[in-house]
DNA sequence: GAAACTGGTTTGATCGTTCAAATGCGTGTA
DNA sequence: TACACGCATTTGAACGATCAAACCAGTTTC
């Protein structure tokens, strides 16, 4: 293993110096052609590849992107993060870009390690996931100039347009309405509602998808006994349901905030009645139930979007819209007791 | 935002040279005592950070690990390349590593990518998981002399203890044997085997591990009967389970190669069978069935522990025993069918 | 009493790249 | 002829750290 080449031993097998080298690299425009070409061939030949440290330590920039990895979440959501992930770092090499996972337990350890990466100059812009209310994150990150997009939009009262924060979403309540619409038009009429507890936006969110659905079909009457809520487990899921089957009075169809509750649901009825998750996750597809889906690759090329194209375009955020992944005709999961 | 400190700053803050205040970084033990602290608290009092590009450019070390996020993966046992990552992001973090991700659809992508990294100084080490026989990617980085070290013992014939292949594994045998076990313990002797098509160096040795305890405890005759191959989705763990349960002539239990594959029994057989699954996902603590834990923060911490410790220890490689996580007493999934 | 050693510290050079200013050269213009 | 101008390219310096060698004051050794 010898030593690697650099632009000097470029330069000199091409017969220019060190910078034309580097412009041909980086502004390539304003090398004259023919000069152009015979730096290209001389680095091919050689296999040059420029130095990474070296130029972010000259340029201060360092072309990577800092995500922290959250803790484990128990439950079957937490492939959403994976998924998200790996979308981001295939759009990101496309476009030049690294990224860089760091752990944190509490958001304080997140903050600190915000500042180490940052003044080690290893990233030069963060991606945030799971944002909450009067999130801390947020706040540091702007006051002290740093580039982020987060995913999941600020759920602050007036800042969703604050073009300091800039933010990628899906829009659940869209996603949730048209997956209770699709029942609607199946002729479903008692669609219950699985959701988590008000209070988290993302969760009150897509019950009003659902809401909007039924009162626009002119199903808003009683609407409180299509709906439970739980917390996402699968165990208090199955409660919930069967607490939504006494009170549904002919209850015929649920739609759910999670893939984790519609799974608590589907074994809860034994998959008697259509049931539609949030997240498309491999276990709706495992066991064959209708799910919406994030479309994480949609979400990953806002994120980079917004990176990139700094402070530049309006506005600085993206809603995007899910789709309905419908599976199979729900059929019972139990073949012999349809 | 003024510039950051550098140890030039700290070094004329602390009335000492540059290079004193490197040593009390990097090799403290040289520098006396009370200058020692007197640096160090420059050190705090400035806020100082090295500059890692700077430091990397000097030293030609990343203290960095590249990983490839694997492409997705649909089904359920997706998530647990993600509970490694996350167990390798934190651990590395400790030791001072960080962990810089790629993607690669094919092994020979995968290889091109060895090469950018390596050729910019980007990382000095790789993780790679899942892998095969022959596979060309552990050739590639021995033959260019690159450290690694594989998640996955090398299913090769003969180079299971070449040096030159630092690999950390999980002895799935020895799993699936604690799991077949404790089911004999608790009386059941009918045990069904649900693996996945022979062939794969890793489904063998779980299967290994059932025929093993049946074999031990006096239950060797008419195996056969009670193993059953699926694909790893539950769909067609489920049709196996059936055919399981059709031919298994008093069945009492099931124990699978998988939590896709344990799901699908569970599922099929509506509960009313002890089923025990492997990698022990969200998924099998959602649904209340057992499953072996692969202990993917030991794999971490041998993993690191390899790359750190580079051609020192002997032997270079690590199995890690696998833990059963034991869940309810296995209760019906549906109740009022107990 | 000069030479050799020791522990602690400083100095100059260097890693590979890009920035900013300088250079050289051909053209058009006064 | 001289001067300014633009274009393509080169040169010196800098980014922030560490390495290797030099330095310096006290001891110790012969």
């Amino acid at each position: 293993m010898s030593r690697l080449p650099t632009v000097h031993d470029v330069a000199r097998a091409a017969g220019v110096s060190r910078q034309t080298v580097s412009n041909v690299l980086n502004s390539p425009g304003i090398v004259r052609e023919d000069t152009r070409e015979r730096v290209r061939k001389a680095i091919d030949d050689l296999g040059y590849r420029p130095h990474a440290s070296a130029r972010r330590l000259r340029t201060q920039k360092s072309s990577t992107i800092g995500i922290r990895l959250d803790p484990m979440v128990d439950g079957i959501s937490g492939s959403i993060l994976d998924r998200f992930l790996h979308a981001l770092t295939e759009q990101a090499d496309a476009v030049g870009l690294r990224i860089l996972l760091f752990t944190a337990a509490r958001p304080e350890d997140e903050i600190r390690q915000f500042g180490r990466l940052i003044d080690g100059s290893d990233v030069d812009a963060f991606v945030l996931t799971s944002t909450f209310h009067g999130d801390p994150r947020t706040e540091w990150l702007i006051e002290h100039g740093q580039t982020f997009v987060t995913f999941g939009r600020p759920w602050g009262i007036d800042d969703m347009n604050d073009p300091r924060h800039a933010w990628v979403d899906v829009d659940g309540r869209a996603g949730v309405r048209a997956a209770t619409e699709s029942l609607l038009e199946r002729g479903h009429k008692r669609i219950g509602f699985l959701g988590w507890p008000t209070g988290s936006g993302t969760g009150d969110e897509r019950a009003g998808g659902w809401r909007d659905a039924m009162v626009a079909a002119g199903l808003g009457d009683g609407l409180v006994s299509l709906l439970e809520t739980a917390v996402d487990t699968v165990a208090d899921a199955r409660e919930a349901s069967a607490r939504l089957v006494e009170n549904g009075g002919g209850l015929d169809a649920v739609v759910a905030a999670s893939d984790s509750l519609a799974l608590g649901a589907v074994v809860q009825t034994n998959g008697a009645l259509p049931v539609i998750g949030f997240d498309n996750t491999p276990v709706s597809a495992a066991m064959g139930f209708s799910s919406v889906d994030q479309r994480l690759d949609e979400v990953a090329a806002g994120v980079l979007d917004l990176l990139t194209h700094n402070e530049g375009t309006v506005p600085r955020h993206r809603l995007v819209t899910p789709e309905l992944v419908l599976r199979s005709s729900h059929p019972p999961v139990v073949p012999d007791e349809r």
